[in-house]
RNA sequence: CGGGGUGUAGCGCAGCCUGGUAGCGCGUUUCGUUUGGGACGAAAAGGUCCUCGGUUCGAAUCCGGGCACCCCGACCA
């Protein structure tokens, strides 16, 4: 166990200017991680050990439900990656051998494996398997950020599962949503699981687990009986005040008035009273409109889903050909010339709406009356919406520290990885796909649980058990005590880090240990040498106990047992 | 890829507008005094001022190109 004064742990007084939140700015405090580039992290020996923790705890859980640690490679041949049709993505890192030929660094691992799996097996009797490695991916990233967050070299745990059948599929998922629990139990955070998109890994489910904190980047939406990601959350909206009715739209003078929010203020209704309209471009099939409440945003991600295809904004010059001045556009009298897809949180009622006309928007606008539509869920849901049991939503930051997907036959398709059946009909593998991000459960912990002087680790994923603080110089009796109580503490198995320095001040070291955030501190002092023992402090509650010297090292184990 | 910002000693920054031998705090080294919350005194080391080019007698400073890094947005298996 490392003694202080020969570590590199390079703790900082101040945080780096570049650094923005929390957990970066702490990991580089405390000598966790420095910089090597944008999106490139060295992990000093402290911030090694608890990445490795977190890593072991991974281990174990994956080794319990049955899965298969294996290693595969970084560099790979692009081949691969064009016959799934991911040589395209942009965040793929390419590089060339010295012969010209063609490589990629793996952002994910689907393709080696699957490749593997179609040369070997065979038969339905070799199925179903369950397969990971811990290893680093490459990703390009357009915008890394937050320190260790998102970056472009970084390891992941990536399982893959292989079944004959849908109902494999869903056992196999089944196995690793319960050992991901256990992971981030165990890890000691605060998380959800929510449902999410698919992304672009394809498939037809898919779960995320995020730890909620300040620095996420993703936005989980939250009720007792809900948990989504607001890419795909759904809920029922919050009542708007509707203008009376009227028996046929009216033209209503709004000069200059473009905004949602200034139409509302002039014609003093609600801007959920208004219909926003947004006319998208869907490849190799024209125009569609979009319809949400003017108090809403469309929810990109949704609309894709329900188009079923990609889509773009339609440029100024399509929408004038087509409707008439940006600022004054609406569904009367389009329902003829292209679909119009309305949000579900549009009631009943009479709405405003643009009115295809310069300077006029229209009143009295019924949806299905004065123009037909086909319902659709394409709004951003929001703060204070209800879910189906009625619960208000609340929104929160997360990071997300592990996915799950059911990839179905997405990769095993077009890679040819086939099996043949108890009948002798060759039919393609079933796969899911499984990761964790140990370093984001690292920084996700400190982000839940750092305060005002550093890092309050839970005992799980700490560098070390104990920071042993010895404040004597060296030759007196008191260094010689806590030199003696650093053997015992190792003796009894625990992991200790040993301030020893000769040239740091009590301040100083007592600081360093508050900022590093073992969960326990023990100081070997004169005042309690006096007494025979040490002053112990838990860091997660700040209590403070004295420990006889004599016996030390268990009276420390029956301490940190009290401790998350 | 759009917008904004930064690059000067290990870290944090000033100096730049108005060109004239590069500074402050912390840290580091040595000596002494201290020794329970970053202590005091004395001495010292440490910088191609991101880079390339231009203007000028003279450029950290003015002008132009490039690079790197950060933040917001787009993007994010």
């Amino acid at each position: 166990m490392p003694k202080r004064s020969n570590y590199l742990l390079p703790t900082l007084r101040e945080a780096p200017a570049d650094a923005e939140a929390l957990s970066h700015k702490l990991m580089v405090r405390a000598g966790l991680i420095r910089q090597l580039g944008s999106g490139l992290y060295t992990y000093l020996p402290a911030g090694y050990r608890s990445i490795k923790r977190t890593e072991a705890i991974i281990r174990e859980e994956m080794d319990a439900i049955g899965a298969h640690e294996m290693l595969m490679p970084v560099i790979q041949p692009i081949e691969l990656w064009r016959r799934t049709g991911r040589d395209t993505i942009s965040e793929l890192f390419r590089l060339s051998d010295r012969k010209g030929a063609e490589m990629v660094l793996a952002m994910t691992h689907e393709e080696n494996l699957t490749f593997h799996i179609a040369a070997e097996v065979r038969s339905y009797r070799e199925l179903p398997l369950l397969l990971y490695h811990l290893q680093t991916k490459g990703r390009d990233e357009p915008r890394p950020r937050a320190g260790v967050l998102r970056t472009r070299e970084f390891t992941m745990k990536d399982a893959y599962s292989f079944d004959r059948d849908e109902a494999g599929l869903e056992a196999s998922y089944a196995r690793n949503m319960a050992a991901y629990e256990r992971i981030f139990d165990r890890a000691g955070l605060r998380w959800y699981k929510v449902e999410s998109d698919v992304g672009m890994m394809g498939g037809s489910g898919a779960h995320e687990y995020m730890a909620p904190c300040p620095a996420g980047e993703n936005e989980i939406a939250l009720a007792p009986d809900y948990a989504a990601n607001v890419e795909i959350a759904s809920a029922r909206a919050v009542r708007v005040e509707l203008p009376p009715e009227l028996d046929a739209p009216h033209e209503q003078p709004t000069p200059a008035l473009t905004t949602v929010s200034d139409v509302a203020q002039a014609l003093g209704v609600p801007t959920g009273a208004l219909i926003k309209a947004m006319p998208v471009v869907v490849e190799g099939r024209g125009m569609v409109l979009a319809l949400v409440r003017g108090d809403h945003r469309l929810n990109e991600i949704k609309l894709r889903n329900r188009l079923g295809a990609d889509f773009r904004p339609a440029h100024r010059e399509e929408i004038e050909a087509e409707f008439g001045p940006v600022g004054f556009i609406g569904p009367v009298g389009l329902d003829a010339k292209m679909p119009i897809l309305l949000d579900e949180a549009i009631r009943p009622g009479c709405y405003v709406s643009g009115a295809n006309k310069l300077d006029t928007h229209l009143i009295g606008v019924h949806p299905g009356r004065d123009f037909s539509f086909e319902p659709a869920d394409i709004r951003c849901v929001e703060a204070g919406d209800l879910t189906a049991a009625g619960h208000p939503i609340v929104i929160e930051p997360a990071i997300e520290i592990g996915n799950i997907f059911k990839l179905g036959t997405r990769y095993s398709a077009p890679l040819g990885a086939t099996f043949l059946d108890e009948n002798g009909v060759e039919k393609p593998i079933v796969m899911g796909s499984y990761g964790i991000g140990p370093a984001r459960i690292v920084a996700a912990s400190i982000e839940q649980f750092a305060d005002q002087i550093g890092i309050s680790w839970p005992r799980a994923l700490a560098p070390f058990d104990v920071h042993l603080v010895g404040l004597g110089k060296p030759g007196d009796p008191v260094s010689a005590a806590a030199e003696a109580a650093y053997l015992e503490l190792t003796a009894a198995g625990l992991e200790v880090l040993y301030d020893d320095r000769a040239n740091a001040g009590a301040g100083e070291k007592l600081t360093d240990a508050e900022l590093l955030g073992c969960p326990l501190r023990l100081t070997i002092g004169k005042r309690g040498l006096a007494e025979g023992v040490a002053e112990a402090r838990t860091r997660r509650d700040g209590a403070d106990a004295s420990l006889s010297l004599d016996g030390l090292g268990a009276a420390a184990l029956a301490r940190l047992d009290g401790v998350a």
